[in-house]
DNA sequence: ATGTCCCTGACACAGGGA
């Protein structure tokens, strides 16, 4: 089996590319982030017509998810409980579109968009580490109650736990970027620390290994990318990778996303 | 090649997000 997370950044820009990706891939699941998406405006078509269920969670035109599976697509959760809202006081506060999950083929796939924290000091800084402090909970609860949970945590984290992670550390330590700050490191290790692995670093380790590339600047001619897409599994889920692939080809070209999709094969 | 891309509102291009 299978699965794999992709930020597609719009789906229906995206639509000829991931059909011809969908069949070129053979991936079983996919979970996909940034669809720009309502429910009313999604191409349930494309999936349904190449043979896979999916699902999907969007509010507007910004961020949405997404869940297709050719394995099964059961118990389908949008948001996690008491997932944090972003918004000014004044403003409709909602939930935003960031979350879902679905099992599928027997393991509970989490489609996640991380919030953005845009800048040091920004408050979508705090909301970002609220965010994963609340899912972090809840992944330490379902591994409490089921120890053998087969569970996948796929998405865009928009971190880079390591150094190597991006292609100029000390030009981000300069300028004060995010997505390497150390609060937004321990909110990702806060993770690994619950048992979660990152079970492709280990097959593409780095340094030079990405899943972004800005679409700004050549930053993908000149191999400036940062890694910020990842599958953590659950250690009974972790037990049966045999093999993972970040698609660098589907970042190629006219149309393609700024994120490579990352699959992970399972015995 | 791949020297931004994508959305919306509204009809041209500005504004917002990444």
């Amino acid at each position: 089996m299978k699965i794999a997370t992709w930020n597609v950044n719009s789906i229906r820009a995206r639509a000829d590319r991931l059909e011809q990706w969908l069949l070129r891939s053979d991936v079983d699941v996919v979970a996909i982030q940034e669809t720009k998406a309502s429910d009313e405006n999604f191409p349930w078509d494309l999936f349904e017509k190449n043979g896979y269920e999916v699902a999907h969670f969007g509010l507007n035109q910004w961020n949405g998810v997404a869940i297709a599976s050719r394995v099964g697509l059961d118990d389908v959760e949008r948001t996690f409980v008491d997932q944090p809202h972003f918004g000014k006081i004044e403003d409709e506060i909602h939930a935003e579109a960031r979350a879902m999950a679905a099992t599928c083929g027997g393991v509970r796939v989490w489609s996640l968009y991380v919030p953005n924290g845009r800048a040091i000091g920004d408050p979508h800084m705090p909301y970002k580490l609220q965010w994963l402090d609340v899912l972090k909970n809840h992944a330490i609860a379902w591994l409490q109650e089921d120890p053998e949970a087969q569970i996948a945590l796929c998405g865009d984290w928009n971190i880079a736990p390591r150094d190597e992670d991006v292609w100029d550390i000390d030009l981000f330590r300069r300028e004060g970027y995010t997505h390497v700050t150390d609060e937004e490191r321990a909110a990702f290790h806060a993770f690994e620390e619950a048992g979660f692995i990152d079970v492709v670093r280990p097959y593409h380790p780095g340094p030079g290994t990405y899943t972004y590339w800005d679409y700004t600047q050549l930053r993908f001619p000149k191999k400036q990318g940062m890694r910020i897409d990842f599958v953590l599994a659950s250690p009974a889920l972790a037990n049966r990778v045999s093999g993972a692939l970040i698609d660098r080809e589907e970042r190629k070209g006219k149309g393609a996303s700024d994120h490579a999709p990352v699959i992970v094969e399972l015995d």
